[in-house]
DNA sequence: AAATTATTTTACGCGTGTGTCAAATTTATT
DNA sequence: AATAAATTTGACACACGCGTAAAATAATTT
């Protein structure tokens, strides 16, 4: 089987190069989240799409633009989902819950992975991860601001309540298994329930 | 300033050295936990305490062994803060309040960091830590159970909370700044209260 | 103060891994 | 089938950082 997918039809150059540089970006992130970016190096990567080293520097600049654009496979997917319409009905804690689960989910099954070693980059690739890091906070804490207003939200500290439960998704790296036994639908339903009742109103004490 | 502390009066050898060892190891995570294991070199970590690189082989095998220990004394601490005694007469829940409450002010107040950092570790050393890891891990359930037959706690898989909750205290590192204007009892009062909302049996929905 | 032991340093070897370049090969175009 | 463009490869340079060993210095004991 050849690793690097081909796109048919009609022969448009940018598109087929674009879809191998994607595929030489997700082999690398699945690699950087199982063993980290600095113990998987280019051998590695080529080896996963039957690719010898050199040819990875047709795709990309660098290793660390790989690092770079590993992360924002994962921020761009949760800015969909912090994209897709939420019922104006619901209440911010139910919207929150369905953001909740749709992140876990994202990171349990489709591949995505949220990557944490933002350390190994530099200069703009750095501040540029960081930032975009912020304004996914930033959305997610609008949520939550919503709830308080509504009344679903107990009153405190937003910021530190997107703090508390995003650990929850940059842990999953650490012990997710896809071929474990908890399956991603068990785990988002257990960990949306949680963030839920962890930020409630009404249950003082 | 000489970095490497001096223990004095009776000259005791061996409490010199390994006083001077622990100096080594804390200046080490400090680094590791800010940047990163493999973007700290060795020289780095000679630096901080006035030191040249090869002195540092005198105290430890090398680099990997430091990595190793540094993430002993995160589990080290968590063992203690765990063998505490714990009112028998508390529930399960306020148990683990008290439990998680010590854990956030560990790593925050003092200077104690839990590294991520597994996969950087070979053989013994790797499966030792997670060893570790998962021997608290237990003893957390083992509360979370204990607040389940007591009633404090929701009927749900121990395992997936703990997981839940212990990734707000992996994250820290990630955003907690000692600096900063968020105090180590603020965050902690705040993680633990969400936590043990999350947990709480009662308010079904 | 001489001798012994502990600690630190200077100088070096070496492996690993990244990125480059010119050549080869494959794939598309005419 | 010939040409051109695209992709891939083999071979190489080189920088970084770890760890070692023998020598030098500092500290402690007798």
């Amino acid at each position: 089987m050849t690793a690097i997918s081909a796109v048919k039809e009609p022969f448009d150059r940018d598109r087929q190069f674009s879809a191998k540089r994607k595929s030489v970006i997700l082999a690398a992130a699945q690699a950087f989240r199982r063993q980290g970016y600095h113990n998987t190096n280019m051998a590695a990567i080529a080896d996963a799409l039957d690719l010898t080293r050199p040819a990875l520097y047709y795709y990309v600049k660098n290793k660390e633009e790989i690092l770079f654009e590993s992360h924002l496979i994962a921020y761009d997917a949760m800015d969909d989902i912090l994209a897709r319409p939420r019922g104006a009905n619901q209440s911010g804690l139910d919207q929150l819950y369905d953001v909740f689960y749709a992140f876990v989910l994202l990171l349990t099954d489709s591949g995505v992975s949220l990557l944490t070693d933002v350390g190994s980059l530099t200069g703009a690739w750095k501040s540029d991860v960081l930032k975009r890091r912020a304004l996914i906070e930033d959305q997610v804490a609008k949520v939550v601001k919503r709830g308080q207003k509504d009344g679903s939200i107990r009153q405190s500290d937003p910021r530190m309540m997107v703090f508390f439960f995003m650990g929850a998704l940059n842990w999953l790296n650490a012990w997710y298994d896809p071929s474990g036994k908890r399956t991603g639908p068990e785990i988002a339903e257990s960990f949306a329930q949680q963030m839920k009742n962890g930020l409630m109103s009404g249950q003082e004490n």
